[in-house]
DNA sequence: CTGAAAGCGCTTACAG
DNA sequence: CTGAAAGCGCTTACAG
């Protein structure tokens, strides 16, 4: 079906004018007469013309496009993917959108698809590397690719050397810490990942100690186990921490998935939420608001992530690619 | 940041080859001396090149990429798109991969980001919309685009002259009956938006009540009020069923989004489900597993609509561009 | 304000 | 098997 597309040649006859002309008018140069402008403008429309991407993106050498690599897990289907990494990509689809970018996305698992020569190709300007922090298959050859001198930034921090954005995971960690004292929670645990390579896990668990720690109180600390998935993984986790403290009663679990894991424990464990145990997640997915009762959780603000971002991303001064932190919320609904 | 990156002339000079044979080596083209050939692969890897794809493109006439438009609801937030749509979007990620393509990803949802000249500037071969039909303005838009010889495929039906792909949804609805009647429901209602422009509700409405005739059943039918979106018109649906009809003993929803908010609705209205309610949903999507308790439903092969999809887009043949149906199959879990 | 021409970095028909 | 050259469709410096 595919037609022969019509060239800026093509234009330019029909309009009566040059080549050159055609192209100055159309991509708004100044000092363009506007009734050959409109009349260029008037022949584009008539022929269907558009302008080649490649031919133009080649000789201005940009792409105008970003690259989004999304991390999964070796042999997970698609839509068992973290909901919050698709809203994560659909924010930053909405600010590469805003400012007239296209977005070329790619779903990684295994060296039979990692890749990161977007920039190297010209297809895109910058990449952005999101997902899972579990795979460490990819995050490692996202490090020898960053350090063989392709570029990105990256969600969470999967590594080191990397450009990356984070949550202010520590004052989230804090607003669940007080949200549970002033509640009358007294017997407190945090589920998580220890030793992740996402450090992010690390500081709202941190976050989390440190304000529970100016009330005298410390927290249960409960790793979960290795699980298909981090639901798996919170509905372990629990059982094994309400066996050994069968007393808590309340969880900063510390992301929503795991959340939902550990809800789904206690309900399997008999335990009534809030009333016995109350609960509070991190991410805001809307997953969350389905739950029942509704998952209590810290929200980041995923739009200004999304703008964050690619902001990073796009921009070559070294001094704003590190250390950029997301506002995050407590959003109160009905497990704390 | 950005260096200059290296030519096939310059990996030329650095093997001692003519800038054709550079072409040809990397490309795998036949004939060429296959010591020429890994000289030329060596001086590559030594010079981090990468062929530039919009000059690729160019003269190729054919970018290897796949666009993918996913419309939304305006005014709503990434976070809040149906979750069934980014199921999709990654298997039709997968099946783009699987053939070494990209991906070009657009959410669009009012005038000011339509777009469907993706293919017409070269930037893909080809065209796939899906997302939610209740954007009468964006799938006009998409009409006119059609019309005016912008070729797309589609999932669902939202307009007549499409190339579609859509569930085989007459047999999901089949399915969900007979599961009803084998578990000795028989007071069933349909909850489900009617004259929708998504004509897959029809469908599965359709089949669901033909097989229900069957057994000399007929199903009430309720058409959920205008709302948010399709949680909350579940939410809304199943309490005006309830005050009409206080002894359905079963539920069908179109969707799993809406069959969520039914549950829900249920759960206010002080029903047992299953027990008091039996209920189905229709998608597949994963927060049905997360759902308390899990939601039964009828789940499309999502990696062979991807697979297919992309198919039917790169396809040129018009035959195999319309019709074609993805297999269901019921999965039980604690809803029915 | 407009046109003729160079050149972005490839691929491949044409010669050899 | 390999090289010199044309050409994909643009953008823009250079002339006028």
């Amino acid at each position: 079906m595919k037609t022969l597309r019509p060239t800026s040649f093509d234009v330019a006859e029909r309009a009566g004018v040059s080549q050159s002309t055609v192209s100055r008018a159309l991509r708004g140069s100044p000092g363009v007469n506007a009734e050959t402008r409109a009349r260029v403008s008037a022949a584009a429309r008539e022929l269907g013309y558009v302008v080649d991407r490649h031919a133009s993106s080649l000789r201005l050498k940009s792409s105008e496009t970003i690259a989004l690599v999304t991390i999964c897990r070796p042999g997970e289907d698609r839509s068992a993917i973290n909901p919050f990494y698709f809203a994560l990509l659909g924010s930053i689809a909405a600010a590469t959108s805003a400012r007239g970018f296209n977005l070329l996305v790619s779903f990684q698992e295994n060296a039979d698809n990692f890749r990161a020569d977007f920039v190297a190709s010209g297809l895109a300007d910058a990449m952005i590397v999101i997902g899972t922090t579990s795979n460490r298959a990819a995050w490692k050859y996202f490090a020898d690719a960053q350090a063989s001198g392709l570029d990105f930034v990256c969600w969470g921090s999967p590594g080191s050397p990397f450009h990356w954005m984070r949550s202010e995971n520590d004052i989230g960690g804090q607003l669940a810490a007080e949200h549970f004292v002033a509640t009358g929670r007294r017997r407190i645990a945090f589920v998580g990942p220890a030793q992740s390579p996402q450090r992010q896990f690390d500081e709202r668990r941190d976050g989390f100690t440190a304000a529970l720690g100016l009330h005298g109180l410390t927290p249960v600390v409960a790793e979960p186990p290795a699980a298909a998935d981090r639901h798996a993984q919170g509905v372990a986790a629990v059982q094994a921490l309400l066996a050994a403290h069968p007393e808590t009663n309340a969880i900063f679990a510390a992301s929503d998935m795991l959340a939902l894991g550990v809800l789904q424990g206690l309900k399997d464990a008999g335990r009534r939420v809030p009333d016995d145990v109350a609960l509070i997640g991190f991410d805001g997915i809307r997953a969350g608001t389905l739950a029942d009762p509704a998952l209590t959780t810290l929200e980041p603000d995923l739009d200004a992530a999304g703008e964050a971002l690619v902001a990073m991303a796009l921009e070559d001064d070294e001094h704003t690619r590190s250390g950029t932190r997301i506002p995050v919320h407590l959003v109160v609904r009905g497990t704390a």
